[in-house]
DNA sequence: TTGACATGTGACAACTTGTCATATATAATG
DNA sequence: CATTATATATGACAAGTTGTCACATGTCAA
């Protein structure tokens, strides 16, 4: 998290900085984005920056906080609309979030998180706070109609939700890393949903 | 791919390069592993690894190509000895995933190659060359028994495989990053198996 | 007005990468 | 054998990176 100085910061230059920031994580992916750019975009000197924040990660990962709770309300929403039905829910939830990147002007920033998410990030939303994440698929598990799920431990719950964030963000990146058309991504998620709904092979194969 | 240069040296230098690369990819991330490093380590000059190599992801590249055959053999093998039954094969690949990284000297190696993969490197072991990896799951597919499955069109397959894939990794990086309890992780994975053979609802509820 | 403390600054050391003119091998040819 | 090509090796270099720190400049209370 920012430190205090930051936060003590007039609101145009808090919004300066953060505006540049998203800039430079635009233009390029996490690794290659550089602290020189950013300060000299927001004309800020070296030194303040590191009063402002401890490093690059620590910047970053303030700009996915306040875009992590953008997207959580979206979420509930979704749920709320769907009452509770997972499957529903994410279908839906996909094309909610294609809709909310594209339509951003930050899309490009969108696209880098994506694409730089890997598995010290975990997340789409990758943080450094690992608690955010357990937080997220808690959260939607409490969003979710258990009657309708073929589950017999709480805990299963987790490894639906994993399995159901793995397919979304699978997709997205087809989209947005290998240019696959939204539409015929968009069916290939919704048969993959129904394959985990009824699942993936005939009843008389089961041994 | 390293230049024709490289592959004229003598094997005891293509050794000592590919030992030195190694020791710096386990010792920290891609990112910041240092080129400089490599080549103190390995006693070249600079010029020289310009000369091997395009930069240092071709160098990776390189040491991927390498394992990835090796666990390419494995998978076909597992496939085999399980009849082609998909989720049987999957668990075995786990299992045997597991103990190959483990009980390997380059462990660090094969942790971090799996922590770095992100969205744009795709897979386990990730790669500049997209061709590999769409090889790797036609390659899949061809090991399996289609009949138990609940498939319409061959193109299923893909999002199956794809699903399969994505609970492996996941449950992977369960272990290596969060440090879970390898029994554990493996009644999970199990379980997600599970769930995807017979689907995530109950019969009563499709809708 | 004078402290005391918070904030801003840019030069600096210590690294990074990729290039390139130059030096030195090795092979081929008159 | 001498000469010419060609292949390979080298390290200094420019241009970049990051994080730190002594110092300068605010701000506010006594």
């Amino acid at each position: 998290m920012p430190s205090q100085t930051f936060f003590n910061l007039p609101k145009e230059k808090q919004k300066s900085i953060y505006e540049s920031a998203i800039k430079e994580f635009s233009r390029v992916s996490y690794d290659e984005a550089s602290i020189n750019q950013i300060i000299h975009n927001a004309n800020i000197s070296r030194g303040s920056f590191y009063m402002y924040f401890e490093d690059k990660e620590d910047l970053y990962d303030y700009l996915l906080t306040i875009h992590k709770e953008k997207f959580s309300l979206i979420e509930k929403q979704i749920f709320e609309e769907n009452g509770g039905d997972l499957l529903k829910s994410y279908q839906a939830l996909f094309l909610k979030f294609i809709k909310k990147i594209n339509h951003n002007r930050h899309k490009k920033f969108f696209q880098n998180i994506i694409l730089n998410a890997n598995f010290k990030n975990v997340s789409v939303l990758p943080t450094r706070n690992i608690d955010v994440e357990k937080n997220r698929t808690e959260r939607l598990i409490s969003y979710i109609n258990k009657e309708k799920l073929n589950i017999t431990k709480e805990e299963d719950l987790y490894d639906i939700v994993d399995l159901c964030n793995m397919c979304l963000i699978h997709s997205l990146i087809k989209i947005i890393k290998w240019n696959e058309d939204v539409d015929c991504v968009y069916q290939k998620f919704v048969h993959q949903l129904l394959l985990l709904k009824k699942g993936l092979y005939k009843e008389d194969s089961y041994d």
